[in-house]
DNA sequence: CAAGCTGTAGCAAGCGCTTTCTACATGAGG
DNA sequence: CCTCATGTAGAAAGCGCTTGCTACAGCTTG
């Protein structure tokens, strides 16, 4: 039925060995024979079995990337970057990988359901993107997890992450505390006084490292913060619609919105609009990361420019080996701010709600 | 070194026949003997090993998604809505499947490079999603791979893409024509006599397709086409502001752009608001696929709707065999014409360029 | 001319699991 | 009390490939 190296070889008339050598390429074997078992090969329409030669060679091709919520470029970006330094004919000759992006959709269980899925293929690395969860009983279970995927040989690389202690995995974090430090410096700068701010879900790294940056930036101005200033929700578009009309219903004479991600700040900017007030002369806001759609919003955003590119092309080069981790396993990758339409001075002082 | 079913089976004074049986509960085993394995399993931390079980039981449990681009958005909704019937703890008990995407960047070879991988894993089933390249080598190998797939018993899903024939793949094609027709009757229909089309890459089926629908409704309104009329490019933002910029050159009389896709549609929207032309009053803009930031761009884009997230489940569904292909395996899933903001009727006769 | 390389190819032993077939208790039925 | 279903477990034969080791030409060398 299915074609095995060993009618190759029969076709080819020398043994499986050979075939399987010519196929690997590591190993010397005459111009001549190996033209006449690429012949066998292509005729026969033969096809490697993949999991026997994972078997018996004790590795495997796979490469996984897992992101929080694949429908978000901001996710789809990394994983782009990480994928391009991985699989398919871009790579070094002969390696051909199967780079494969999984979805946990933010989903501490599925996380785990997936490394172990990938640490049963025995996966020759995993990239995992964005921000962990805190919370305990999850934290410990995905570090045991990744020191086992180390210990079984597989190379683990968190990009946009923080570092897990104790776990060998290399980690390119995101800054992103200075960043959200520089970006409400920069509200500061302009003259806010009154601030609101829409965070991410609590349990998450980013969230908690962006809410520091930012009260780090109000307390260093001696701003005394407003615990109604800031709102929780997801990192969605609609997320940040809700919350901002949340917090305009607290407090009405708010100047500025800084806002968990780019796409949070479209849902505020949106929400203000239908509230009647103007972005930036009666409410600025702001966001973070700098998807491609930033620029073109109106006005466009303020936010932090987050090379996820960049990070992503460098994590898929550590995972396979072709990069120099950095030193102590550890690199803090900066953002930049991008001041932009969003953000303006503070419109005079007292405004009239409704 | 790592632990094997042998381990497990000798820790729980077993064969290695009983643990494969309680680990894949398709025998009878004594209660108490599976009590016995699961507990020595817990003990050993024991992880099957993905390929020797892949090998020996000659089936797999990957999964394959093909997008052409994993940063838009486009195909990050239906890679989720797949993903989501297809793997982790969602689908039903004991099936732990990996779905995973992979990512094509739209190159005929990458493509075909990831079914061959997928091919060499036995995968269980592959989805393709978005359109398909026409161009001629390309086209007949990628059936032929889709074949092989079929008859080696991978279930193959095509999911907003047109059907392949001789193939025996499901189909869920989206009705870009249709969609197209509809999008340009309505703006014929505000009195818009001079339109601009940005289209996509020439040689994919979607680009085709919606190009048709376009000029369909173009010619049943008795009006000639102009072939400089028409751009190509890619399906990005950045492309429709270029080609905005083309078409305003060539034609700066034009009272509505209809863009191959949302993205490009806020290209041109950024554009044409550069050359200080306004969206509806001077020029109407369309998009098409209904990504969810077309509700917020200002203004609200006009578009076509396409059921992605729909599809994607469908097709998932279809591609675990838990809901019936359609019959003939061939679908047609159609789109929604959305109005809003960025459409309107044009303005009086003649605009002075410049 | 014998001994020793070097370059190629084959043998055969697994890799860790699934599954068919066989074996053996048990308890039921005659 | 013997025979037979019935339920449960084990033995063992692979699944298709990789790879360490062996074999043996054909050439150098001393």
């Amino acid at each position: 039925m299915t074609v095995t190296l060993a009618d190759v070889a029969a076709r080819a008339q020398v043994s499986p060995a050979t075939v399987s050598r010519v196929l690997n390429g590591n190993y010397p074997v005459a111009a001549s024979t190996r033209e006449r078992v690429l012949r066998a090969v292509d005729e026969l329409d033969y096809v490697l079995n993949g999991p026997a030669s994972a078997l018996a060679a004790a590795t495997s091709d796979l490469v996984g990337i897992l992101v929080n919520d694949i429908a978000d470029p901001f996710f789809g970006i990394m994983a782009s970057a990480i994928q391009s330094e991985i699989g398919g004919p871009g790579g070094r000759a002969g390696g051909e990988r199967l780079a494969v992006v999984c979805n946990t959709g933010g989903s501490p269980e599925r996380e785990l359901t997936y490394l172990t899925l990938l640490q049963r293929q025995r996966a020759a690395a995993v990239v995992l993107t964005g921000g962990a969860v805190e919370e305990e009983p999850h934290a410990t279970a995905v570090a045991a997890k990744l020191r086992k995927l180390a210990e079984a040989g597989t190379r683990v690389v968190l990009c946009g992450r923080p570092p897990a202690p104790d776990t060998q995995a290399i980690a390119l974090t995101f800054d992103n505390r200075g960043g959200a430090r520089a970006l409400t410096d920069h509200l500061i700068g302009l003259g806010h006084r009154r601030l609101g701010y829409i965070a991410g879900p609590e349990e998450r790294t980013t969230t908690r490292h962006r809410l520091e940056g930012h009260r780090a930036a109000l307390s260093a101005a001696g701003i005394e913060e407003d615990p109604h200033g800031t709102v929780h929700g997801r990192y969605d578009r609609r997320s940040g619609y809700e919350a901002t009309l949340e917090l305009l219903r607290r407090d009405p004479s708010l100047t500025a919105i800084v806002a968990a991600n780019d796409s949070v700040a479209l849902g505020a900017c949106a929400a203000l609009r239908e509230s009647g007030l103007r972005v930036p002369e009666d409410v600025s806001v702001a966001g973070f990361d700098d998807l491609p759609f930033s620029v073109d919003a109106v006005p466009s955003l303020t936010t932090v420019r987050l090379p996820l590119a960049e990070a992503g092309a460098r994590a898929g080069r550590i995972a396979m080996g072709r990069e120099e981790p950095p030193p102590g396993g550890i690199a803090s990758v900066r953002g930049e701010l991008m001041v932009r339409g969003s953000t303006g001075v503070p419109r005079g002082s007292v405004r009239v709600g409704e």
